[in-house]
DNA sequence: GAGTGGTCTAGACCACTGA
DNA sequence: CAGTGGTCTAGACCACTCT
């Protein structure tokens, strides 16, 4: 007599995968109720839910209330990155670490910026641009606006002495944020400051920040060659 | 007499965020336990667990049987991208998609390959270079090396017809993948295959896929340039 | 308005793992 | 081996949103 185990909910969530892999519900397709699927995998209907969850946070399939769920028409690969401290992520390669203010000054943000941050028109801000060392060695470079209405605690900052990115990360709980990443060749400035050969291709990494729909502060990371970010799962 | 709502498990998570943040609990600090975060805040052991796990997830704190929830002593930002299919992102752009097979080789895969797929000795894969068109303009060059073990079924595909990025994600679910993004210059040979410049900078996407431990495909995937990878929360 | 997913609860047992 | 998180259950009510 095999007697199944009950089913968990990684197995109710590679079952149901299986059934969208199989073809058994193709692209658009609607599965059955929660319910349903509960009673045929003779589990509780929270476990579909459980595994439901993670199928859609994988982007597998769509959920909605009363719509029911529905296989995802456009599959994606759903990536999850990890961003560290740049410091963090120096010393963890055992790199010692370094930081070099390289400029700052309250102005008018430029076009770019304005865009990032959501604005239609400017006010003052204060950038910020500052080298990451590794061993003495350039590892990166941020440009950095921070909003002097969300984070007007900044200016009292010494950002010779602390580093922008720490203090704000501490400091400035966020409660959105979004990421950009894309690739330039090294201008002459940008080639001076990384010691890099100018029209060198390096990896950016912007990021923008908000607190209640109010932008805090937005930072071009630029990389220094031969970086890569990697995802793992 | 303000009688408070129960609370709902986003809002469990925002309390115990706001511990954190506030200081309360600092880097590598123990939470109380589970159960008595329920008691304090009035809600059941199954809320604050829902919590924990989103702040787990957020990489917010570090959760073991036994050993009890501690404050993540490094704190990430952690960003969750969609990798579409490029078909689907072309059109989702509203451009004409097209695609163009450059060659198809059975062979040894170089020393980068073997690592990317962590093999120690050479088998023969099935090498695919092609080309992404959006209105009949490179949009995204991709050398595929394709495991002849885990998909054999490759070799009866044609390539020039179908494309082998679809055909994967449609015939090859994989239980683990990897990615990795950096910045190259383009070489003499990428820069007439996209039409741009010779040392022109542009994004690369490695991407490698396996099942059960055993390799299915691993792609370098270069993106034309001005492509950004963009991710929101 | 009714059907479906979203969430909460109280309780139970299991599975790790640190003391 | 004992304490903590991990998971499952059965049931209930709520909140969307499609028809």
């Amino acid at each position: 007599m095999t007697e199944d185990q009950r089913l968990g909910w990684r197995e109710v969530r590679d079952t149901i995968h299986d059934w969208i892999l199989s073809g058994r519900y193709g692209a658009g397709d609607k599965l059955p109720r929660d319910a349903d699927i509960a009673g045929d995998l003779d589990c509780a209907r929270s476990t579909v839910v459980r595994a439901m969850q993670d199928l859609s946070d994988a982007g597998v399939v769509d959920r909605r209330r009363r719509g029911g769920t529905r296989v995802r028409p456009d599959p994606v690969v759903r990536a999850t990155l990890d961003i560290p401290i740049t410091r963090a992520e120096i010393e963890g390669k055992g790199g010692r670490y370094g930081y070099r203010l390289v400029r700052q000054a309250r102005a008018l943000p430029p076009a770019p910026v304005l865009e990032a941050v959501g604005w239609d028109a400017p006010h003052e801000m204060l950038q910020v641009e500052a080298l990451h060392l590794s061993d003495n060695v350039p590892h990166m470079f941020e440009d950095r606006w921070i909003s002097l209405e969300t984070a007007p605690e900044i200016l009292s900052v010494d950002l010779a002495v602390q580093n922008a990115n720490e203090w704000l990360v501490l400091n400035k709980p966020y409660s959105r944020f979004e990421v950009r990443f894309y690739a330039v060749a090294a201008d002459p400035r940008l080639a001076v400051l990384m010691q890099v050969a100018e029209g060198a291709p390096m990896l950016v990494i912007e990021r923008t920040t908000w607190i209640a729909e109010q932008p805090i502060t937005t930072v071009k990371s630029v990389a220094r060659p031969g970086f890569q970010l990697l995802s793992r799962s």
